[in-house]
DNA sequence: CTCCTGAATCGGAATGGTTCCAGTTTAGTA
DNA sequence: TACTAAACTGGAACCATTCCGATTCAGGAG
């Protein structure tokens, strides 16, 4: 998933490649895998000083609509987004102890049974790992 | 999971039972299974006009360190409390028609595998599945 | 290249859920 | 009944997110 594929989505769309929103994207691509509203507007700022917090969250939300983003609520409460390329998808386990996110390869869905077709049809679905990383455990003394 | 038996846990904890901890409890148990915290507030005013929001969420809080609350954030970005029986838990079908929460019987835990102990030791999980209820998926002619 | 139009941006104000705080009340105990 | 730690109250503070009116701009047509 680079910057252009990504652009070419958008182009299919008739959405415009304003600079800023391509700077979003960058910030997405190069910043770590899983940013807060704020970071990504301050690494935005760094070449457009003047971008508004309106303008990354009209974007990401753009953008989560077209699954290119996804958002994550992690334990302490922040909202992260993470650049990820349509219905492939991971999850991942976040740490207690130092906030971390790493992640996993597991995917519950496959096992999935239980809710008869008629009652609920599923189009989505979330997994959460949390606990502690090998360092924070040490730490912790277990 | 009755008012007594929560009680007792409190009890047993050397916290003190004053009424209002004890009609926030009643409102979840009265209530309807998913409320706001919001919502639980207003319940509570019936019978006490004074109570604070502060009064609502620090015992929201006690009581999920009890783990006899738990959290979830809806879909719709919510976040709503449920009265649970300590360890046990199920998980939610959340349908993006009404933001009806259907109970589901699955857990993935007992198939999960993938993170090798020594990397990350799991404590909790977080499993939600998205999707149309009966009702709003006849609605949408699908 | 220039003009046009809807899309996108900007800055600041508003919103809404949650938490903090200082002062007051109260449950439980001796 | 008196004491003390716990809990409550009301309102202010906080902070992420959204809204809004005014402005700018990207992309297409001429």
């Amino acid at each position: 998933m680079d910057l252009d594929e990504v652009l070419k989505v958008l182009k299919a769309r008739g959405l415009n490649l304003t600079p800023q929103r391509q700077e979003i994207l960058r910030a997405l691509l190069e910043g770590p895998p899983h940013q807060t509203a704020a970071e990504i507007l301050q690494r935005v700022r760094r070449r457009f000083p003047s971008v508004s917090f309106d303008t990354v969250y009209r974007n990401l939300h753009l953008l989560q609509s077209l699954n290119l983003v996804s958002r994550t609520h992690f334990a302490d409460g922040d909202t992260r987004y993470e650049l990820c390329a349509g219905p492939e998808h991971h999850h991942h386990a976040l740490c207690l102890g130092c906030g971390k996110a790493v992640d996993a390869a597991f995917c519950p869905m496959p096992y999935f049974r239980g809710l008869p077709d008629e009652e609920f049809t599923v189009t989505g679905h979330s997994f959460k790992l949390f606990g502690y990383c090998g360092n924070c455990r040490r730490g912790r003394g277990e």
